[in-house]
DNA sequence: TTATTAATTAAACGTTTGATTAAAACTCAT
DNA sequence: ATGAGTTTTAATCAAACGTTTAATTAATAA
């Protein structure tokens, strides 16, 4: 049996890390069935069977790669929904920038291989096969409740079904961004440059709230432009 | 070699589509990498030598199952694009629904499987690696660069930038209620239905055009509520 | 030092993968 | 019915797959 922590930091190179950072880089490239297993431990540069022996098969890796990081960003979310709503009810914007920022930030973290992890979102919180959304329920639905109760609270005239649609949406745009495709680049001819953290944050804000806000006028808005 | 097309329609069964639309599930359903030939072709009833007889390998596979959709796709939002712009210049919701309405419709066909083709959209929409990219610009990309254009004419004072920006999270929003995860249903405790195609249109829709009016308006906006 | 445990290794397990082959079974005009 | 062309079949290929095993090395405690 593997032992939680076992070395005396910097004695010895840490295999469970590499083994994650390699399959988080594999899972987001290549999704689950095409990342291989022989290929992670290659990239990690650890003997294959160090893969079972820290993490018992493909699945619970799979998990244990998602766990690692939404632990982070949902505690930041959760504090900063806990801060926004010590004294009053926040701005929609407030509200938004909190729920999104942790999520933007880490993916903009190249150094921390928080680029990979933003591609592994997009592709778990998009796939309908059980094991995506099984991580997804577990580690994401609990801070999603909240952050759909408090959307309520901040436009208390919406009602529970478009705060779902608006929190998805808001997710959803703000993954767009993340997933790295090239895309914006390619149909932009580069003028799209998403690497500015705040510049990305601000956008995708304003985008997600007008969107939100749209839902709770009802869709029968009809304009002249 | 295979002809295109040498039977009469009806007298036998016709492989090729049977291929197709096996393929367009399991892709859909587990990612290129985790979608097996031999699944493929168990799945289609037919020998998993056929659709090497068809379709060459894996690789080509992929790109005639979207090739058979996107055609369709794209000609219905081309038509509309003309009809738009024949005599004057739209509104940005009349624009906005020509463009996402051929991709929601074709997503609640289930008869004609076009939700497993809606699930694959997202798929590779969302996918960095060179084959879905790839796709993506060979069946996408020029009615995207039509549409960025039409986006520019109904909204002057948009740059190019954002105009491209505002069409991609526009198709986000429209691809995360066809990727049927279930997740929207389970966080509203199943008050989200989504199987309603014009609500589905007009609630998409008016969202993404408050999101792309934002954009134009510039990420300056500070509102209170 | 010795006993114990944790970490690592190379090798092999049986299975499945995408792909190829050669032969058989069709289809259909002549 | 014959023969050419198209479609389908079963069998097989080497390679890669996830996983397991037994043996070895490294670290820790007694």
């Amino acid at each position: 049996m593997p032992q939680a922590h076992a070395m005396q930091p910097g004695r010895q190179k840490d295999s469970r890390k590499a083994i994650l950072d390699a399959a988080e880089r594999a899972f987001a490239d290549f999704g689950f069935g095409g990342a291989s297993i022989r290929a992670i431990a290659r990239d990690a540069g650890v003997n294959q069977a160090m893969i079972h022996y820290y993490y018992q098969n493909k699945d619970l890796l799979f998990s244990a790669v998602v766990e690692r990081r939404a632990g982070e960003i949902n505690d930041r979310r959760n504090k900063a929904l806990d801060a926004l709503f010590d004294n009053a009810v926040p701005t929609l914007e407030e509200l938004v920038e909190a729920l999104l920022r942790p999520t933007i930030e880490l993916g903009h973290d190249v150094e921390r291989g928080g680029d990979a992890y933003a591609r592994l979102i997009v592709y778990f919180n998009n796939s309908a096969d059980e094991r995506s959304q099984r991580v997804a329920e577990q580690n994401y639905d609990p801070i999603a409740r909240r952050s759909i109760d408090a959307i309520m609270k901040v436009l208390p005239q919406l009602g529970r079904a478009d705060a779902v649609r608006g929190y998805l949406f808001a997710i959803s745009v703000a993954l767009s961004v993340m997933a790295k495709t090239g895309r914006a680049a390619r149909l932009s001819d580069g003028l799209c440059d998403d690497s500015n953290t705040e510049e990305t944050v601000s956008t995708v804000v304003a985008f997600a709230c007008a969107g939100i806000r749209s839902l709770a006028n009802g869709a029968a808005g009809t304009r002249k432009d």
